[in-house]
DNA sequence: CTTGATTACTGAACCGCTTCATGGAAGCCT
DNA sequence: AGGCTTCCATGAAGCGGTTCAGTAATCAAG
């Protein structure tokens, strides 16, 4: 009834352990006829490898780790960390490796858990997420050795590999799209300003927007949230001059100030253009649907797996250039009101 | 610069390693002043425990797992699941536990999730979601041994602990308040036929409309996603005889019902009350915002995960009464018209 | 036929921790 | 004082793998 282990498979083959494993690892060192007598005899007896003797050993324990640092009630509501998890899971379930997952309330307490999670020796390596401006985690998984990659702008990764999309080439085009439309007033419902991204999404679209001879471009900073998203809406709705497009940084947001503008007997797409980003399903759902910038989430996490996996392997990350994301029109954008 | 081991400890404090082992442990057989010196030199080189090591002599691994079993493009889009991990890992992270998580198509890919999991040692149990009529991995889960706790209904939890709360109750309340706003014409939008709580729930639907005098009470059966429910919304609302009220089994198909309701030139609430399921925060994004049956998705994950954590320490589940469901009305509700 | 290389396999050490059998010292009782 | 626990601590075995040094056998080359 116990489980079987490498010494019950060499007493029935008649060879030692030490041909046991060679055989099950696919390694030199055995015959062909004995390597298959081998794994016959595990197959029948199911013997699967005791992770903790093999990490132990010195071996991978093929798991990875991932770490999302954002308040709980903050999470739920963007689709895009589940997505980025099932593009993730996607990729390691083909390696057979398991995914860790921790959610923390700060980068301290992420931090400690990647020191934690080295330590004890849980993980092969890890995906850092949400990267900050000067952000505190990349020196840290530099010392530690710990294999990572980024997902966000190489600017920011330090000498971790990063895997990224040009976002600031989307974002020309959503601009220069608008601009195209008409619009010379338009404004940016971005996210948590400590973010990378944000940041360089705040700088390109100041300068495309002066570029394009866009005057008036105003940004408000929230936390991601429909609330604060509605209530920044809400603010530049009633300001003196408003904006006749507004840009946002994730669907959830722009979901919300679509219904501010409803509130406020506003008509989208005729007196105010949204634009989404991030295209979850969500925008397909309201009225009118939301032109967004869809980006395949999924096959991003897929493709930050994948060079994790690589570098763990080979200690070489590979390509780092991810799926690009595009704009798609919907609805929910038309020409500027003369 | 190589990890510190207890044996580095116990050179360091001059006693054997199984002095180490005891003091680090709690365990009865060092004095208490050898303990505390040990655990000063343990603290000050930064030793952590080995997780292979110790779970290879047979203790604990703190991990957990938990197996999320439907197709990824779903997943996203549900808040629930991120909401539910949350809450699971808030209970866990107390315990310096860890978190292994799964995305698989099936039950049986589920399943085999289950045996290498428990085969290799890589977990010390899992919470089950998603439970099926007639589920197949209660069976196998009992026979593995493995601790493992599911949530939902008793009926279908075999051996296992469910912790649940009464749907069957919340459904009532909604009904009720419909019924005594006037509504005798109330369809439900369920999610998958497949699912052990959605049979639960129609059945309850069926009885309690019955019973209250709420002539019409169809249901249309989903995937949970926001297509699904705008397309059978759209069917609802298109039959001779419209419902005055449809109550939705997740946020995105209400919120999906509410744009086809708008879509049609119905008023919402005053044509068609919507009542959505969980009370994300995307209910309170759209206009109307939705009645919704409020219930802490993250306060159940984390008394699953305490219930999961008292189970494997001491074999007693413990509590199984789960934090009870309320609905809780905002505009998208009305009395029915005469 | 010797030499050297290659192949197939063995035996033992080792990874870091837990735990059990053992033993010495101290304290209590009669 | 002798016999009893009780308390602290040790040493070694063992968990299930990996890996390295070593050995015997086979084979090609010189």
């Amino acid at each position: 009834m116990k489980r079987p282990t490498i010494a019950d498979i060499a007493r029935r083959a008649g060879v030692s352990k030490g041909a046991v494993s060679y055989a099950l690892n696919g390694q030199p060192g055995v015959s062909a006829e004995t390597r298959a007598r081998i794994q016959a005899i595990a197959q029948e007896i199911g013997w699967r490898p005791n992770l903790a003797a093999r990490s132990l050993s010195g071996a991978r324990v093929d798991a990875i780790g991932l770490v999302l640092c954002r308040p709980a009630r903050f999470l739920g509501v963007e689709p895009f960390f589940m997505e980025l998890i099932s593009g993730i899971e996607g990729e390691l379930a083909a390696s057979s490796c398991a995914l860790m997952l921790q959610v923390v309330p700060d980068h301290e307490a992420e931090i400690a858990i990647y020191r934690r999670w080295w330590g004890e020796g849980r993980v092969d390596g890890a995906i850092l997420v949400d990267l900050h401006a000067d952000d505190p985690r990349v020196p840290v998984v530099e010392r530690l050795g710990m294999p990572a990659v980024v997902t966000g702008h190489p600017s920011g990764a330090g000498s971790l590999p990063a895997v990224w999309s040009d976002e600031v080439a989307v974002l020309r085009e959503v601009i220069e799209y608008l601009a195209a439309l008409g619009h010379r007033h338009i404004a940016r419902v971005a996210g948590l300003p400590a973010l990378l991204h944000t940041r360089i999404r705040d700088e390109a679209f100041s300068e495309i927007c002066a570029e394009l001879g866009v005057s008036e471009h105003p940004v408000a900073h929230t936390d991601y949230t429909g609330e604060q998203g509605a209530r920044a809406t809400r603010r530049l709705l009633s300001s003196r001059s408003r904006p006749s497009a507004i840009v946002y940084d994730n669907d959830i947001m722009a979901v919300a100030g679509l219904s501010v503008a409803q509130e406020m007997r506003l008509d989208v797409p005729a007196e105010l253009s949204i634009v989404g980003w991030d295209d979850s399903p969500l925008s397909q759902v309201v009225r009118p649907a939301l032109t967004a910038v869809t980006r395949d989430i999924p096959a991003s996490g897929a493709h930050a797996a994948r060079t994790l996996l690589q570098l763990i392997g080979s200690g070489e990350p590979g390509s780092l250039e991810g799926p690009p994301a595009r704009l798609l029109p919907r609805g929910s954008t038309a020409p500027a009101r003369p």
